[in-house]
DNA sequence: GATGAATGAGTATTCATTCAT
DNA sequence: CATGAATGAATACTCATTCAT
C-alpha cells in the first residue's frame, strides 16, 4: 500500500529515523495520525456548529463540513477501527452535544436523557455520513436538509 | 498479519494457485469475501425484518443482528471503504426496504419519497452502529428501543 | 514472462495437456518451437538465394528476408543459445551454402576451402544481422547493398 | 533458475532489501549486470587493440579475447536482447573503432564512410562470433587469422 | 488421445524497523 | 537529537507440471 512507514515520514517531512524518536511502531503512528485528524475535525465542527442559529443551520453546516478532508478522515477511521479504538469515532458529536448544551439557546431544546441525546447524534450523524459513503448526490440537494431538520424537529418534540 | 493469500486459501481449503486461478490478485480475494460476508448479512437481516410484524420488532431484530460476526462484517466494511466501494455498504439496507416495500403491512407506511426512505433507514442504522461501534450496553437495554421505536414513529408521523 | 507454457499452449491452439502429450518438458517445447522456427527461415532463404542471378541479388534477397518474423527468430536464436545448442544456428547459412554449390552459375566462383566459406557467409551474416540488432537505416538504403557486394567480389578476387 | 534475486543479492554480498533499493525490480538487475559485464569486455577490447601493431595483431587480439567470460557474456547478451536493447551489443565495436581512429598508425587506413566503417566491423565481428558460436576449432588454428586479415586488407584496398 | 482445473515449490518484492554516522 | 541506507522476515504471486475426467 500507499501507506507504509517511509511513505508517511516523507509526505511528513522527516525521516523514518526522526518518526520512529517519536513513535514505538507504526501502529502507533497511525493512530496518532487518526486522532490528530479527527481531533483537528472536532475542532472545526464544534466551531461551525457553536455559530449556528437554528436546526437547519447546524444541518447546513454538518453537511458542509462532510466533505472536508474525506479520504484523511476515512483513513482515520478504518485506522482506528482496525486497532479496536472504534469508540473514539464519537468524540466529535460529543463535543458538538457539550457545545450545544452550554449555550442558552440550545440547551433548554436538548433532550435531558443521555438516550435521547445519543439517538438524536447518532441519526443525523447516520444519515449524513450514509450520503457521503454512498456518493449520494443528495448532499448537494436542499432536501436532504430539509428531511433532516423534520428529523430533529420532530424528534425533539416527542419529548414533550 | 494472519490475511496473507497462503492462509487464505489453507483456510479456503484450495490451493494457493488455484485462489490465483480464480482471483486477480489479493485485494480481489478480500473485496469478493468482503462482498460474501455483507451478503449474508443482508439475508439474514431481510428474512428477520419480513418476519416482524411491528416497527418494535424491526428494532429489535436489527439490535440483535448488530452483534452477528461483528469483527468479520467489520473487516469486510474495512476492506471495501479501503477500495472506494463504500456504496456497497448500503445494500443491505436498501434490501430491507425492498423486502417491506413488498409487504402489505408495510407496504403503505414506508415514506413515498425517496429521500425519506434515505434518511429513515440511515437514521436507524446510525443509531445501531454508533452504539456497536461505541460499545455501548444501551445495546442490551430496552431503552435504546424504545427511543428508536419513537424515532421512527415520529418521524413517519411527520408526512401526514 | 508471457512465454510460459500455458501461454504458448493458447497460443497454439491446443491445451496444456495436449503439448504435454507432445513433448517431454518446457525446454523441449521452446527447443522445437525454435529449431521450426529456424526452418522454416532456413527454407525461405534458400529458395531466395537459389533464384538469385548475381551477387548483388543474393544480397538483396538476404538483407529483405533479414526482417522476415524478426522477434520470432530472435526469441528462437536466445532459446537455443541458452540451451548450448548455438552452432544449430549456422544451419541456414550451410543450407545456402551447399545450395548454391550446386548451381552451374555459383559452384565454381565460391571458395574451395571450408576457412574461405566460412568467412564469406559469417562475415556477410555478421553485416547484415548487426544492422538488424542495431536498428540501422542502413537497412532500407542500397549503400548496405553496394558495400556488402564489393566486400564479397573483393574477399573473391582474392583468391585468384 | 540460478539467477533468482535472493542469490545476485547474496553473491554481491548485500541483503535483498539493498538490491532493490538500488534497482527497481529484476529486470533492471539483469540489465545493469550485463550492461556491467559487456562495459568490462569493452575496456578489455580497447586496450588490447590500441596495442596492436598490424591488422594481424587486432586480429589475433580479437580472437583471443573471444573466449573471455563466454558464458557470462552470453547471458549479458541475450539479457539485452530479451529487453529490446540490442543495439547496446554494438557498443563494444564503435569504442574499438574510435580508439584506432585516435591513432597515428590506423586513422589514415581505416574507411572514411560510416557504411565502411560499419561493414568492416560487424564482418570481422561476425566471423569470429559465427566460430565462437559454432565452437569451431578454426578459433585455435592459425588459418582464420589469415583469412580474417585477407578480408580486412582487400576490403581496405578496395578504397582505392 | 485430449482437456484444463488444480497444484505448490519456487521466486520476486515489500516494508517495518534498526543503527552507524 | 536527526538521518536514511541497510536489513531480512514475511508475503504476494508465478508457472511448469500433473491427472481425473
Amino acid at each position: 500500500m500507499a501507506f507504509n512507514t517511509n511513505a508517511v515520514a516523507e509526505l511528513a517531512g522527516i525521516s523514518i529515523g526522526t518518526l520512529y524518536h517519536y513513535f514505538q511502531n507504526k501502529d502507533a503512528i497511525l493512530i496518532a495520525m487518526a486522532r490528530e485528524e479527527l481531533r483537528a475535525h472536532q475542532t472545526v465542527l464544534v466551531e461551525a456548529v457553536t455559530e449556528a442559529r437554528s436546526a437547519r443551520e447546524i444541518v447546513k453546516a454538518l453537511i458542509s463540513l462532510s466533505g472536508r478532508r474525506l479520504k484523511a478522515r476515512e483513513v482515520a477511521a478504518n485506522t482506528l477501527m482496525a486497532h479496536g479504538l472504534s469508540d473514539e469515532l464519537a468524540k466529535p458529536l460529543q463535543a458538538i452535544v457539550e457545545a450545544l448544551q452550554a449555550t442558552e439557546a440550545w440547551g433548554p431544546l436538548l433532550p435531558d436523557s443521555p438516550i435521547g441525546l445519543f439517538v438524536l447524534t447518532r441519526a443525523v450523524n447516520g444519515v449524513i455520513a450514509g450520503a457521503v459513503r454512498e456518493r449520494s448526490d443528495l448532499l448537494s440537494s436542499e432536501s436532504l436538509e430539509d428531511e433532516l431538520v423534520r428529523l430533529i424537529e420532530r424528534y425533539l418534540a416527542a419529548g414533550e
